[in-house]
RNA sequence: GCGGGUGUAGCUCAGUGGCAGAGCUUCGGCUUCCCAAGCCGACUAUGUGGGUUCGAUUCCCAUCACCCGCUCCA
């Protein structure tokens, strides 16, 4: 399987009005990308086929959209204000930059220490084992660190006119703590029993390190997340069922099998809470990357904010009357990440007969920002009755117009931004009402009345 | 944030211490009318800030951005 580099589909991205470089005119902004008219469209598509299958069809979930600000308390419960900061430390000698937990990590690991887990130490724990075990840098084997900085991912802000740290506020670094601060809310007011999801889709920020891979890893990035509310002792029923959904959610948008794999973490991997964690990764031009995390993570966020807050999370179940906190499985994924891999796996380049070569976007029709192009054949004698097509369509779906230049040309341009049908109207549409619709993936042609266009261009996009 | 490289038009590339060039794209006109045809015309650039100099796109410094390596987990 041919996998372009990732400079095409940038290209092609920036040509084309899909995605632009941020604040581009005053020098950029380093990992920020604003999305086109192009972009956009084929965003909330993704995003609407997301919350068409876990919120619109599903059985058992709900949606909701809850503030980027939150009471920073929320991030101390969850933990993020501890742990959610990673501890570096230079090399003096060669200036290589590591994470202090990842050099004991190695180390346990390659001196088979078992027991050693820096993940809850303090700082000072960690440099002091560092010291101990004279660990050395993995670049240089020199042994002279500067002592540990913590980094902390979540940006802060300010609430209010004074900046001082009791108005200190963070930039969400998940949006899943909105649902979980919103469990009894959203329990009550649906009247769901467990077991029933929330999901949730918007803008989360997290201050890494080192972003990159164009829209791949960003600062500011959106998530469509879920959490499913179930029993203690189903959840793991629930975790390989949702791992099934989710990957069939690809499928069905048209990504090909052998884009993406299933890996399922050690348990050495596994977060202290989690009991069981899938990655969903895709095949990218510079390698596999993570796409979806689906987690079984107990009864640990719903706990921590009981605990924190000191209101009651837990769930009665109207048959037993028996009291628990339900335990979550979670399939979060990134919004961005998941748009970028479609556009990876659709770029195709084809080289047709005469040696010239047809770059094309494959698509599935339900993501692509146009679902149909109008082409009138000829333009001045033609251009009115395709303005009336164009009109009727337009009231259904998006739709381009295009009467400038070669019907080649214009077939071409519409293959690159992944419109899969081209209306064609000529001279025999002013005589009987049919047109011509030109397939993206096969270029072949069929001839329509004008009426069955909005039912067929429905049967197309469907998924 | 560290090390190495690169910044000229929307894109791909020329070029010079003294008026900045080509192809493609885009737009307009003519022509054609079912897969990037042709002809005519038009728009658009030295990343940003400072220094050296009579004069800097060119030389120097800084800065910003991008690319390649160390990074992690949406």
């Amino acid at each position: 399987m041919t996998r372009f580099p990732m400079d095409k589909i940038v290209a092609l991205c920036k040509n084309r009005g899909f995605i632009f470089a941020g604040s581009e005119i005053y020098g950029g902004l380093a990992n920020t990308w604003d999305y086109g008219p192009l972009g956009v469209e084929f965003k909330n598509n993704v995003k609407k086929a997301w919350w068409r299958k876990f919120v619109q069809e599903s059985p058992y979930n709900v949606g909701m959209d809850s503030a980027i600000l939150m009471n920073p308390e929320i991030w101390v419960a969850s933990g993020h204000v501890v742990n959610f900061n990673d501890p570096l430390m230079d090399c003096k000698s060669c200036k290589a930059r590591f994470r202090a937990d990842k050099l004991i990590e190695d180390y346990a690991a390659a001196h088979s220490l078992a027991d050693v887990h820096p993940d809850g130490w303090s700082h000072e724990q960690m440099q002091s084992f560092i010291a101990e075990k004279n660990i050395g840098c993995p670049e240089c084997g020199k042994t002279a660190f500067t002592s540990i900085r913590k980094f902390n991912m979540m940006f802060k802000t300010f609430q209010g006119v004074n900046e001082d740290t009791a108005n200190q506020i963070y930039l969400r670094p998940e949006t899943a703590q909105g649902i979980f601060v919103n469990f009894k809310n959203v329990q009550r007011t649906t009247r769901r029993k467990i077991p029933f999801g929330i999901a949730q889709i918007g803008k989360s920020f997290r201050n890494e390190i080192t972003p990159g891979n164009f829209t791949f890893r960003t600062r500011e990035f959106e998530q469509m997340e879920m959490e499913f509310f179930c029993q203690p002792g189903t959840e793991l029923e629930w975790y390989s069922y949702w791992k099934d959904f989710c990957g069939n959610f690809l499928l069905s948008l048209g990504v090909k099998p052998e884009s993406i794999r299933m890996r399922e973490h050690e348990q050495a991997e596994l977060s202290h809470y989690s009991n069981g964690t899938t990655d969903i990764e895709f095949l990218f031009p510079f390698g596999w990357g993570e796409l979806w995390g689906i987690a079984s993570r107990t009864n640990f966020d719903l706990k921590a904010h009981m605990e924190h807050s000191g209101q009651n999370m837990e769930y009665q179940d109207p048959f037993t009357n028996e009291k628990y906190i339900p335990y979550v499985v979670e399939p979060a994924l990134g919004a961005d990440r998941v748009a970028l891999a479609f556009l990876c796996d659709a770029y195709d380049e084809e080289t047709l007969e005469g040696g010239d070569v047809r770059n094309i976007l494959r698509l599935h029709p339900a993501l692509a920002p146009f679902k149909a192009a109008v082409l009138p054949l000829q333009k001045n004698k033609l251009g009115d009755k395709a303005q009336e097509v164009y009109r009727m369509l337009a009231r259904r779906f998006m739709v381009d117009y295009d009467d400038s230049g070669a019907i080649g040309k214009r077939y071409r341009r519409q293959d690159e931004i992944g419109t899969p049908m081209c209306v064609t109207i000529d001279f025999d549409t002013l005589e009987d009402d049919t047109v011509t619709v030109r397939d993206r993936d096969t270029m072949g042609q069929i001839r329509l009345p004008i009426g069955e266009l909005v039912n067929y261009i429905e049967k197309q996009v469907d998924f």
